[in-house]
DNA sequence: ACCTGAACACCGTTCAAGT
DNA sequence: ACCTGAACACCGTTCAAGT
């Protein structure tokens, strides 16, 4: 008797998803993993292995409830969602979140929403290869972004800093969120610059 | 006699640069920096509060030979040149290369850098906050690509099993280099994406 | 006051020994 | 054949003891 089963690679990125939540990053380790599972920490490694390849599978968990609104939405709408459904999704998970920036997941939910982001640059008229060439280019900057935002506060102040000493900037209005690195805005613009970008793509 | 001021926080920085284009970015260990150096570990925290505060240094000097080609230079081509700069450098120096695209180095060579993507930037006819931004998602951008190239081969075949399963794409042509997640040709494709973005906004 | 290195509290992973 | 846990080869950093 013992454990029927209940060792699964889900049930294990389940429970470490779950332990990095709430208790950060550094405890996704396998020997606390494997406390949390009440098991060996070498058990673990009967279904994934290494390391890696068990936060790869935890940073796809992470995704389970990002949404594609899919093809009935225009394709720059659509592109939008998903990607700010990705960021969201990671940032609700701060345990995995700077994981999921650094190996974008190519899991059941990465290749889902990997999907609807071809689907939606497709439509927009790009040829096949400018379809990848575009989707890498808003996957790596979704992945700075998001990586940006979750360590954002620690830098923010020397980016303030070199940003009036380089550009004389006038002295920011009321209010210094202008330099905010990892908000939402400035995710939004970046994210506004690619999206015109392909459209001028699109239209050659 | 004994060593007067030997080490400093610069000629740490360099040997542990050197270290890491040795032996690869395991290697630059506090512990075996210091042996390095032949000094004591601890030695090396008179000199940085920690070791994230070392690899910056060092991530820094990695851009030390990074060139700007000064505002004589048309500002897309300059921003275009500073992004390239960037990302040879720190290629050359794969030890470290990670930690560049973890986290933009702020020291002098960054805040250089910087500096000519502002006034790059600036000279595009952007309004200040939007040259914050825009130099931000270049960065980001940058970053992301940057961290795919140093990581790259490993996960190509996925991508490209993504690729073709999601879109229905037609069989590549001839050489599939269509599909190499972090080569100097896709990371050029998203930097025209942002520099066309960029004059649209400017546009306004 | 400054410096050092032993010690603390961990790691991921290997591998020999057990069942 | 499968599983386990002791052991290996490391970490970054603290802190008490030395000079």
């Amino acid at each position: 008797m013992a454990r029927p089963a209940r060792l699964t690679p889900a049930a294990i990125a389940a429970a470490a998803l779950r332990l990095g939540d709430r208790e950060g990053a550094a405890a996704m380790s396998m020997r606390r993993i494997a406390a949390d599972l009440d098991c060996d920490p070498m058990a673990l490694y009967r279904h994934f292995a290494d390391r890696e390849a068990l936060l790869d599978a935890v940073a796809d968990a992470a995704l389970a409830d990002a949404r594609d609104p899919g093809p009935a939405t225009p394709w720059d709408e659509r592109v939008r969602a998903i990607t700010f459904a990705i960021r969201s999704s990671a940032l609700r998970h701060p345990g995995i979140a700077a994981h999921v920036a650094a190996r974008p997941p190519l899991g059941e939910n990465g290749r889902r929403l990997g999907a609807g982001l071809f689907a939606a640059l497709a439509e927009a008229g790009l040829a096949p290869a400018d379809v990848v060439r575009s989707s890498q280019a808003l996957i790596a900057y979704l992945a700075a972004a998001l990586a940006m935002s979750v360590q954002a506060g620690s830098r923010d102040a020397r980016w303030e800093q070199v940003s009036h000493a380089v550009a004389g900037l006038p002295d920011g209005p009321p209010g210094e969120e202008m330099f905010a690195v990892g908000s939402e805005e400035q995710f939004e613009y970046g994210l506004r610059l690619l999206i015109n970008g392909i459209r001028a793509e699109a239209a050659t």
